[in-house]
DNA sequence: AATGAATGAGCGTTCATTCAT
DNA sequence: GATGAATGAACGCTCATTCAT
């Protein structure tokens, strides 16, 4: 399952019958892999152009910009993220079982997309731009996707209480991050992320779990909690 | 305790009152500050210069190009934080004691140095070279460095042994980077990240702990949480 | 009869009536004029964009540096005079015949050019890659043709074998550069060209002749020279 | 017999007794020789200052620029040259035998000074303002010299005088220059500017001197001289 | 006088973007 | 819509020159 699959959201353009796939789409897949090959700034919009097989005026008929265009790409992608992370989180009863999924599914959906997530991870700080503009959108929609199952497990009594949900969402993030990262820029150890994901949901939720059987400490130190 | 602070290598220096530090120096915190703001694309070596008080061609008598002003950035930062993680490491006799030192280590030394978090963990990305090349040599450093510590306490029988040591490594890593990244991006929160740095610090350890019968371990290390 | 006329290589034309020729021509003549004026390094890019009415950026379209417009001048220009030299060569029985046609047809060319003229011999001297690397291709290819006729006549006993025809070569182009470079620094005096031609090929050939019925003068001179 | 040798003009300063070598010769002489590798465009100041031995500032102590390093670089040269050819022109009562002498002691001269003759031949050129200012000054008594020397034998009748005088003045400059260029840039087969001032000597020398007793094949092509 | 660190004007080149076809 | 030649603003870097020591 690649979140690049079809078309998810917006414009569009030119659906005519006799051009099955459609340029932007094109556009985007190429500025997937030109990106990840060399980053956001070092790509020219020439060179997406021609790995589009697209002439370089064709992009500014999709895309306002050079920066439109990263951030589109986040947004078609990180769009497409959140819905299956919400679809997938309404599956599971318990929190755990919710978080372990998410987890998996977010590396499980890198496998096989290097490129992706090399975009994701590496140049989603690229522009400063993108990040405290575009990022203050989505990227605190995912945060708080995330923080929300902490917090509804917390609640339940399933999660401990004592760490907050916010605070926990950045460190899961950044965690399925720095994993993909490595795998991105290091070697293709095929299956690996899906064992990275196993062993950090392992850890992450046995780190998480309020605590044992007579569970009195987690409520304990609950009420301390803020951040 | 800032990363920044001390000197590293050589050059003449003068120490007027008026003038505090060396070139080199200056100039490294100015492009600090401005890669900070603008990230590293968008900065210009004029501004730097501007911003250090000296001539554009000024930076160029102690770095090759912009670039290797980023690399040495990271250089004098790095390693020094190396040697601060090394030195801690040897500290504490148990393995939950370092990695939980070197967490709150980190995080701390960021605290007050909003323009190091924010440069360390976006500009660290901007460069393909410098995410290719250099962070193959000191960030493997690192990683191994933290790879070790859990790798020790799982031969010691601390830490469960069936999650995979370098996972781990890239999982923290991550996850105080997503936490320092969140926190450099946005509300300056104060003691945040040390509230943050303890509560990543309880969920990885306890998570990290080798399942005991009892479950006392986990009481013993409560008294430490504040957040 | 102007050295730079016609069109050598390729690219899209246009032609309509307000604007002449392609732009790599104009270009290049813009080129001539501006290096003329004031020498290959002191002329900037941006004065010949004017000068060809071009933007900066369109000189990097045709050419690929600055280094390789001065080089594209030679080998457009002096490719054709070879050609025009070689042509010439072929349509005169005699050696004396053939090298005063030669002569004359060089400083020929120049009439009328004065910018070019210069643009040749003081020029092609300014850059070392210039003169030291493409240099060795076709002017050797030059004073190579201008050897053969010399060593073609001394072989058909009309010319004295007792010089070099390589040396001969040399001192024949610099005689025609040294004119042509007093002239083109100097006044305009029409027609001199020809006539110093003119006057140099009388010395040159007279001094080449195979000693006269006589024969005692050379003898007398030049034992045995061979280099 | 070199050029460069010993101090002939100008600015005795420091002569203080300590110090043997002054730095004004110094400097020119490592002017020379990273000239001649170069180019006057491509040297570097700093450069210079290191071949030198002295500190780049030191260099504009007794140069106002580097453009008059260059300068002072051919007065020095071509002064104690203009002297040399104006001695030599004294001993030598025919006119065939003055030219013969200063021909061969200019290229004499270069002789074992490959780089000497580097710099004149191709850095001349370099400068517009030293070719169109200085030369004017240096480089036209250069050329009266030579072109009296042809007067006089011509007035004498010794030599012809279908020819004039300035013409041939700057062919044989050309001739020594061209000579002097393809020894400086080529093969430094030892002995070869000997042989080749000495052919180049038996070709002018015949091809100016006044028509022999027949004197039949000089006419037929006086009538078309003039200058 | 001698030094060499510092200066900053200046330029070649790039490349996102436009627009005539 | 599609093209790609043309544009020109923008910037990293160089290096001759200065000047405090």
């Amino acid at each position: 399952m690649a979140v690049s699959e079809g078309r998810a959201s917006g414009r569009p353009r030119d659906e005519r019958a006799s051009r099955g796939g459609d340029k932007r789409e094109r556009i985007l897949r190429a500025a997937v892999k030109v990106f990840a090959r060399k980053g956001f700034y070092a790509s020219r919009v020439a060179e997406i152009a021609k790995a589009a097989g697209v002439a370089d005026g064709t992009i500014y008929l999709y895309f306002k910009s050079k920066d439109e265009l990263l951030t589109s790409l986040f947004e078609d992608r990180i769009v497409r993220l959140l819905q299956l992370l919400r679809d997938e989180s309404g599956k599971h009863p318990s929190g755990a079982g919710r978080l372990r999924q998410m987890i998996e599914l977010q590396l499980g959906l890198l496998e096989g997309e290097r490129d992706l997530a090399e975009v994701i991870t590496v140049n989603l700080r690229q522009s400063s731009k993108l990040l405290k503009q575009f990022a203050t959108r989505r990227f605190t929609e995912y945060l708080e996707l995330m923080a929300s199952v902490v917090a509804d497990a917390q609640r339940a009594g399933e999660f401990r209480a004592d760490v907050s949900p916010r605070v926990m969402a950045r460190a899961i993030f950044g965690a399925l991050d720095g994993i993909a990262l490595t795998w991105a820029l290091g070697n293709p150890e095929p299956g690996g992320l899906k064992r990275a994901a196993s062993q950090l949901a392992d850890v992450l939720l046995h780190g998480l779990s309020a605590s044992l059987p007579s569970g009195a400490e987690a409520g304990a130190r609950a009420p301390s909690v803020s951040g």
